[in-house]
DNA sequence: TTGTAAGCGTTATCAT
DNA sequence: ATGATAACGCTTACAA
């Protein structure tokens, strides 16, 4: 029982394969009436168009590679669905690498990816190796960065810079009386966002005299609640006098959160504790986690909307190829974890 | 400046094609002293194998298609992280489409992925529409219903029995003691693993007798935790004597311990809670929150082991062609939601 | 161990 | 509006 070609359809109504391939691609060429036999025909055949023959023809693979960490951080994750749903309208798919904070990893799922021919990369910000950034700008097809602005950015970028989000923190806290701060971040973590932000929140403590930098790292990325529960005592044995501490994530905040109210530490009465993200927990604990809220869905769907352009499967005009710079607002949020 | 392809390679090495193919493939049958020849050119002139022509000639795409509702869901982004690892091993890819619980948006998913030749269907089991399941079954491909065992199912499974986890819970309450059960839900889930472990939890409610069925549902799929504390005080209102509540997430369950704080209500003293999935969250609030614990790497790795095995790409001798079923645990892990 | 020839199932292109 | 033909870039199958 072969499975059923192009050809076949177009014998049965009496075509040929090439009237049946336009008549599926809505070319708007072919008379209504052959249109509507041969959709018949595709129905009762069942048959199912090869798109890898598709796309070998036509030089167009359909696909945009996205690598992540991972997707299980809820805001990646929504990103991500959010970028599919945009893309879907155009019929572009999308084919994930999860580089688990891994460099190496990075480059291997990079060089896989690649052999799909994808049509553009989308890559979530988070430091890469020279190698890496050599295989996607001579990628020739268009490189999106997501979830933060970097310095010198390889093509687009969709973000916000996860440095100053770290130095608004500062400075946040320091308006609302806060002076001895500590940073709680994450082991390994060279050239991701959560480095990023330490390093904002490092520049800020140093520019406003806020004394000496207090930086602990617990565990390599993504923290857990956990993890940030053990890290609190220390955090304090260490450095006893501190007023406030900022989280890398929201779930590290939270795990501060209920290590605090375990061991009696007033919030914020005591301690002041900002977290990052806008995670659901950060809205339903209690009190709510003060954040920095990001519009994680207008993220993937900006990241769409460019690459729509960008390919020409937009609407609107299709623009030049010029590297466009796309700006997400990171709204720090004030809730009940610091005073106002 | 034309794309390089294995002719152009072919060429500068001085073999075949042919050669240069096999070289890449490791077929073991090419001279050591050419093999690292060509290796070496391939570098040289940065040459990207395309796997979309070698699909079309090799007829394997190398793809796995997944459709789940979402990966905005820890455990499932797990599950599918664990299965993307595992595939990674032997080549396969991993190609996602989202349902967002929509059975309509479903079919036309698959519709769209089996256009890419995938070589395995895995599917997070949310019950399927008829038209679903006879693409999924004529496609011709295993397919793999995860998170649940259907009565019926379509293939191969791997999972457990959300209407027993269900059921368990209950006999777990009443064992304690609890006697005027709830369960929290969500609305328009029709054939979701919620709606199974409602069902289970009903069934066991009538089944000890335990008096009237207290069924609330809130939401639609996902429900949310701020729609869940949402829920509390009018499920309170409905039956003020309530003394354990069921739901059907963690995320649910951190909700409705929320609001209980929030409200005064003392937790377990007064109202008992359990949650499901074992998220992050249920071990590190207080108190903790009882729930069932899933696998979810488990229910990857052994997706991918199974699909290897089916696909003849494990090491191990190629079983026949039978569908398998793997059972995965769900353990009742009580916390501090309930008492002892 | 290497090469030759013939596809794989579409779509681009040029005719009609 | 429809058709014929030639790619698309690789791998299978067989030959040498």
């Amino acid at each position: 029982m072969r499975r059923i070609k192009m050809e076949d359809v177009a014998r049965k109504v009496g075509v040929s394969a090439m009237t049946v391939s336009r008549a599926l691609k809505h070319d708007g060429v072919v008379s209504a009436a052959t249109r509507r036999r041969i959709l018949q025909v595709v129905e009762e055949l069942g048959y199912v168009p090869d798109q890898i023959a598709g796309s070998l023809s036509s030089q167009r693979s359909g696909f945009v590679a996205v690598l992540a960490p991972s997707l299980n951080n809820p805001p990646l994750a929504e990103s991500v669905h959010a970028l599919a749903e945009s893309l879907e309208e155009v019929g572009l798919q999308i084919l994930i690498g999860y580089t688990n904070y891994e460099t190496k990893r990075e480059e291997r799922l990079l060089t896989e990816l690649l052999q799909r021919r994808p049509e553009a990369i989308v890559v979530v910000s988070d430091g890469h190796s020279p190698r890496s950034r050599r295989l996607m700008r001579e990628a020739g097809i268009p490189v999106v960065q997501i979830w933060d602005r970097p310095a010198r950015p390889i093509d687009n970028v969709v973000g916000f810079s996860n440095e100053d989000v770290g130095s608004n923190i500062v400075r946040f806290l320091a308006e609302r009386g806060y002076r001895r701060l500590a940073y709680l971040g994450e082991t390994n973590d060279e050239g991701t966002r959560g480095a990023r932000r330490r390093l904002g929140f490092v520049r800020e403590v140093e520019r406003l005299n806020l004394g000496p930098v207090r930086v602990h790292d617990q565990a390599p990325p993504p923290i857990t609640m956990l993890q940030a529960r053990a890290a609190l005592p220390r955090m304090l044995q260490r450095w006893p006098d501190i007023d406030a501490i900022v989280c890398v994530s929201d779930p590290c905040a939270f795990g501060v959160l209920s290590e605090a109210q375990a061991m009696g530490v007033g919030v914020p009465s005591q301690l002041a504790i900002v977290g990052f993200g806008d995670f659901e927990i950060s809205r339903c604990c209690s009190p709510p986690l003060t954040t920095v809220a990001i519009d994680s869905g207008r993220i993937g769907h900006e990241t769409g909307q460019l690459l729509k352009d960008m390919l020409g499967r937009s609407p609107v005009a299709m623009s030049k190829r010029v590297s466009r710079r796309v700006a997400i607002d990171a709204i720090l949020t004030p809730r009940g974890t610091t005073r106002s």
